[in-house]
RNA sequence: GUGGGUGUAGCUCAGCUGGCAGAGCACCUGACUGUGGCUCAGGUUGUCGUGGGUUCAAAUCCCAUCACCCACCCCA
């Protein structure tokens, strides 16, 4: 037998850890239908020119990361992430025309070909949700707001929202220019990385790790004065707004995103727990995305958040039973019996499951605690002769004998009250 | 792509200067012949990542290789 390896970059979940996905979803989903999204579904195969297109010229390695299928396909990939995709969508389908608005949540599985560490693999899963169609700072809030919920509401404590805004195009290059003028006289002193970034992905300088980079950057006190005054009112009431929707939030002056779209503003929401991948989810607006791939201007603003990520930081929840009750018998003349029994808990959608392998009534019992089973349906040679039926309360360690006709009445009773 | 670390039971790991492959947890059985948790007794589980070398003898030393982890890089 071949010796079948994990493939590189991938996760299993088994119970109850899958669970917890899970749940992260459905809150993901609840939170989502509160604020009027609604779910977009696309496909995991998509045209990889979406994202070379989108993501940036001068953002090189992105595209060495996509995940092709070269040579079966020779513009076909793996999708990289979802707001691309999204804006490809409202384009090729001139969804625009029928709504001004869209507001779409997705959630679904993401590829790169990355080297794996803790926090990034080549298939991750994203919940993301895209504001398309207006440019206005309550919808930057709202996403703030959003995304800040999921988390909160998934249990998650640990993290902290940091915005910025990048301003519009014109600010942007007003920025690069701020900072090609400002580092050419220091050139010497910046990293290697740097030295090459000053050419080309000039504000990912910003954001760079090396702690000589760091006090350099800190030391050009980088201020919002390359802001328009449009963007910059921008950014000012979007800080109002966040604080009029009760969502803490710091601002960071070199936060920076590493793709090209981005336009206006920019968030991070981060963790200490996460380790050097620290972003549990980022956004922001995009507000000339659809544009640069051949639709109208259409102004739009959206995030993701890494579920896997989201995980790492969920507190541990206690097993969810696989089975709420547990059909035990005491020996194999009755078998037939308690499997009629089990029959009609299920058919009355009662969670339930019975012993498969020919076990004494004890290891039944060990097994059905270990499922989790609030109740244990006992069925006895002698009690069924007259139609009577064992119900264990398990946590409270009582039994009593009842009709058989009372058992769904019992356990339903039981359910009720106390699971 | 670059660097560092780690590979021994299902899981977490111990195993020194080479000398019979180990512990805890988990799992199974029994004490308790029809009743879970606690206790006690017993039991199952291994290509010591893989390939080669040194040696009377290798989990241990050497070389190679693979995998994983962490970090750089990058970041959706």
């Amino acid at each position: 037998m071949p010796d079948f390896k994990l493939v590189k970059g991938t996760k299993e979940y088994f119970p109850p850890e899958s669970a917890a996905l899970y749940s992260l979803e459905k809150t993901a989903r609840r939170i989502f239908k509160i604020f009027a999204y609604q779910e977009a579904r696309f496909p995991i195969l998509e045209d990889s020119r979406v994202f070379s297109r989108g993501l940036g010229k001068e953002t090189e390695i992105v595209e060495k990361q996509i995940y092709r299928l070269y040579p079966l396909e020779k513009n076909i990939c793996l999708r990289p992430e979802g707001t691309a995709q999204a804006a490809k969508n409202v384009i090729s389908h001139n969804i625009y025309r029928q709504k001004e608005i869209m507001k779409w949540f997705y959630i679904g599985p993401m590829f790169r070909g990355e080297r794996p560490q803790k926090g990034r693999l080549r298939e991750f899963s994203h919940i993301g949700a895209e504001f398309i169609g207006a440019g206005s700072y309550w919808a930057d809030a709202e996403l703030i707001k959003i995304a800040s919920l999921i988390l909160s509401e998934s249990g998650i404590k640990d993290y902290s929202i940091e915005i910025n805004s990048l301003g519009c195009v014109k600010d942007k290059q007003a920025l690069k220019n701020i900072l090609k003028e400002k580092l050419s006289s220091k050139k010497n002193l910046l990293c290697p990385n740097c030295r090459q970034r000053l050419q080309g992905n000039t504000l990912r300088i910003l954001d760079c790790k090396n702690p000589g980079c760091r006090e350099i950057v800190s030391s050009l006190k980088i201020n919002h004065s390359y802001l328009c005054t449009s963007c910059r009112q921008h950014f000012d009431s979007l800080c109002r707004a966040l604080e009029q929707l009760k969502t803490p939030y710091t601002i960071n002056p070199v936060l920076v995103r590493g793709l090209d779209y981005y336009t206006q503003t920019v968030f991070e929401i981060k963790s200490s727990k996460l380790g050097a991948q620290d972003a549990v989810g980022a956004g922001g607006r995009y507000n000339n995305l659809i544009q640069e791939l051949g639709g109208p201007q259409i102004p739009a603003a959206g995030f993701a958040l890494g579920m896997e990520r989201m995980l790492m930081l969920m507190p541990v929840k206690k097993i969810s039973p696989a089975a709420k009750v547990f059909v035990a018998y005491t020996s194999k003349n009755v078998y037939n019996y308690a499997f009629e029994i089990l029959t009609l808990l299920r058919q009355h959608s009662i969670s339930s499951d019975i012993d498969f392998l020919g076990k004494s009534l004890k290891a039944q019992l060990k097994y059905s605690q270990k499922l989790g089973a609030r109740i244990t349906v006992l069925i006895g040679d002698d009690e069924i002769k007259q139609g009577k039926i064992i119900v264990k309360f398990m946590k409270e360690s009582l039994q009593k004998q009842i009709n058989e006709d009372e058992l769904l009445d019992t356990v339903n009773n039981y359910l009720e009250k106390y699971a």
